[in-house]
Order: C-alpha cells, then structure tokens, then sequence
DNA sequence: CCGGCAATTGAGAATGGTTCTCAACTACTG
DNA sequence: CAGTAGTTGAGAACCATTCTCAATTGCCGG
C-alpha cells in the first residue's frame, strides 16, 4: 500500500482563463445571497479568498490556496482561509475532497456536475470523471441494502500513461 | 475464497466466534513468515496486538483497538499499536480505510475479496459489498484515460433502512 | 452620518490523530 | 551466552484543523 504520509507533492495548476473570470463573480454573488439569507457580513477577506479560490484550478489544499491569498494579501490569516472554505462548502459552491494524502482538498462546485477522480499514485497528477453506468449501479447496489445514497466517493488510484511509460 | 461476511457490522462490533480463532491463528502465521523474511523480530506485543485485532471485526480505528489490548496487557503504547497497524497493511493482512470521520479504520483483509461500503450517514453503520460490474467500469475507465488502477475507493453515504424509516 | 452590537478577524493556543525520538529492553545469531 | 540490531513505551514533535479572545469592522436603525 503506497502510503506517503509526510508532505504530498505539489498539484499542478495555475490558471486565470476568462472562464474563470465570470465564474468568480457569479460565486461572489451567490454568496452574497447565501451570506445575507443567514445575517452574515461580507468582507474584504472572504471576497479575496473567495475571488482567488475560483481563479485557481484543480484540487487545492488550504495551504495552496492560503500561499495564493498571501500573494494578494500577506495579512489574512490561515484561520479566515479555513473558516471561508468551510462556508463556500455549506453553500455548495466548493466540495471537499479527501484524498490519502490527510489533508482535505476544494474544488470548485459551482454548476458542476458531479464527477470522481482517477488519481496517479506516482505524478499525483488527479483526472477527474464521471460516467453514468457507475452511478446507475451503485443506486441499484444501495437499493439491494434498503440505502438511500445521498453522495458517493470513488477514487481511482494507479498509475497514469506518462508515470506507465517511465517505469 | 468465497468469503463473504454479510455481517452488517456496525463498527464497535465484539466478537470471538470460532472462526475468528482460526483466521487469528492463520493471520499470525503469516505475518511471521513475513516478519523473518525482512529480518524484522516477532514479540509478545505484536502478537498480542495481531490476536486481537483477529478476534474483533468490524472497521477498527487504532485507538478502539488500543482499549481491546489495554483489557489484555495496559502496558502496551499507542506507539505500537500504530507500529503494528502498518505492518499489518504492509503485509497486506489489514487494509486502512479512511471514511469521513478523519481517523484512520483498519479491517483485516486475509483471504478477502476486495469490497466497497454502504455507510450510513445516521447510524455510521458500516455494509460492505462488492459488485464485479462496477469494478469492470472503473477499469474501462481507467483504460479510458490511459490509467492502470491498483486500488480504488468506493464509498456510498447515505439513511439505512432504519434510519429512513426512523424519519 | 452615527453609534451600537453582533459577526469577523488574526495570532496563538489547543486539539486530535499519528509519527518520531531515545534510552532501555529483548529476540535472534553465532 | 554475548553481540547486535530490531522493538518498545513515554513523551515530545508534527500537521492539519479548530478554538479562544481581544481588537476590529460590517451593517442596521435612527
């Protein structure tokens, strides 16, 4: 079992595409809502990491995401970071993600499909998925044990095509 | 190898029935063979440690292993409960598992099939399954995306029976 | 535009799971 | 039976994450 318990290595990815121009602002919008709805205050912070966290791509672990926040602002603190993550998933506009590398990862969410992940256990290269048949048999396995499935996690892990070729 | 424990095993299961001698006795056979292959010791504690983890079922985290051994012998550390836990996974008698709740479950894996689980998100009653045709899925997949899987992680959370009924 | 109050923030302390360190101990080998 | 290398237990160290708390800051009513 290719445990690597100290520090993962570190996932590719920088990335300020116009896409993700318009859906940082649409983020930043629903949560404004979202904020308002339950009498929370918007901040300067949160709209930063928030405006950071969607114009960045892949699978961030809070450090990443707190190294990119730093950049822009050296003064917000790790707390805030883990503290805004955590309302961007109760508002589903980000999804954490466990991976064996003991730290919890965010995606973006926001008008996502729901998809799993193919991850290279050599490049930690993460590819993400989704197909249908799976997710079809799996309702048919859970209804077999009188389960309601209400979210799933299926994490593929092996080697990919580059790490396959160098060995 | 038609071994498959339809136990619904909520994961402080007790138990000491006679086929868990058996699988305990076998478990440390060959966990010794494995040992002195590597030129590592076999000792008192990891025997007893071993022991009882065969003795138990169910998906153990450490430290409610650690309170099993304790009963046997107090002066066993955490330590090595840890220590032996990898070995065991490393001998692939024991397999981690790390559900959502940030610890890590060991369940032993002799002469196992590879299975998934149901989880109840309610009860946190554990169902294992596996379904050969989800498995084939994956691979093609994989296949898909230039990947060779070695292992994958399935996991279905959602109210068992009893809980849905409950509501 | 102001004041008040509750939400937020940053820093550091606290937590919880796990691994490491190290001196004492012990299983095997010769 | 002694030498040596692996093992152990206790506690320190670690790491990711959460909590605490005093200081700060949105926001709402006036």
């Amino acid at each position: 079992m290719p445990q690597t318990p100290r520090k993962p290595a570190a996932h590719k990815g920088e990335g300020h595409s116009a896409e993700h121009a318009g859906l940082a602002a649409a983020a930043r919008a629903r949560l404004a809502t979202w904020i308002t709805e339950r009498g929370l205050k918007s901040t300067r912070q949160r709209d930063l990491i928030v405006d950071t966290f969607f114009n960045s791509e892949g699978h961030l672990s809070v450090d990443e995401l707190l190294v990119k926040v730093a950049a822009r602002d050296p003064n917000i603190g790790a707390a805030t970071v883990y503290r805004t993550m955590k309302i961007l998933s109760e508002a589903d506009l980000a999804s954490a993600r466990h991976f064996d590398d003991g730290q919890t990862r965010y995606e973006p969410a926001l008008d996502r499909h729901h998809h799993d992940h193919l991850i290279c256990t050599s490049c930690h290269q993460i590819v993400e998925f989704e197909n249908e048949r799976i997710e079809a048999l799996q309702d048919e396995v859970a209804a077999q044990h009188g389960f309601e499935v209400t979210r799933h996690k299926l994490e593929l892990y092996g080697l990919c095509r580059d790490c396959r070729r160098k060995r």
